[in-house]
DNA sequence: TTGTTTAATCGTATATTTGCGATAAACAAT
DNA sequence: ATTGTTTATCGCAAATATACGATTAAACAA
């Protein structure tokens, strides 16, 4: 693109969109599966269940922080990564304002 | 990248990383967002409101159409878009099947 | 110290996305 | 028939994302 039209959004929007872009690759998916399953887990085990080179995978794992999905701690050599309940609050919520309200419309004037 | 490793992921990671994608730029939001205000809207109402081009809030309505978010009818020379609350619900399900079950750990056993 | 393990970061190649102008296609109105 | 309106598509340029190997840095053990 010549330009990135990206700011001229309501920030709600960019906000909703940057959480939903954070989720939008199956590989970072796996790895908030992952993490949620067990709960927690170092960086390695991700790694290993991952058909992904290990600098892949730690760069998925900082967008994943980035966004605010996941924590991580070092702990020693290792890093240790859970989920961030408060942003998936956060992303179903904002993501309920755009759409569910809505959805109380849903059997009115539709031409398609 | 060398090669795309989308597909060695699981059908159903896909599909979820497929629908937050489409959900991943503040213009399909926005687009979204406008076509539910109004419960239906024609091409041109969405190109007015839109800091873009027409051609390029053509393309973003075609991939919502094609992550089935938005369905389109042509009418005459103009074209009607409406939103595909099936495709919401079944993007909600997903989502839920994977991060909400686990939610109910959310106070064991968490490293950071 | 030296070596080992673990994970982040750098540099680079390639793929995909984003955006626009120009054009085409479908129809309405004159 | 000609003209205007509306929207999809094509072709291109630029920006981002994806992926990997190599390197670096940090913690720890021998």
């Amino acid at each position: 693109m010549a330009v990135n039209k990206k700011g001229e959004f309501d920030p709600k929007e960019i906000e909703l969109a940057e959480l939903a872009k954070a989720i939008s690759h199956p590989a970072r998916i796996a790895i908030l599966k992952t993490i949620s399953e067990r709960n927690a887990c170092i960086c390695g085990e991700i790694v290993d269940v991952m058909p992904l080179a290990q600098s892949t995978v730690s760069q998925h794992l900082r967008e994943l922080v980035n966004a605010g999905l996941i924590k991580g701690t070092i702990d020693g050599p290792k890093s240790c990564y859970c989920i961030n309940w408060e942003t998936f609050k956060k992303f179903e919520m904002i993501f309920g304002q755009f759409f569910n309200k809505a959805k109380d419309f849903e059997d009115k004037r539709n031409c398609c």
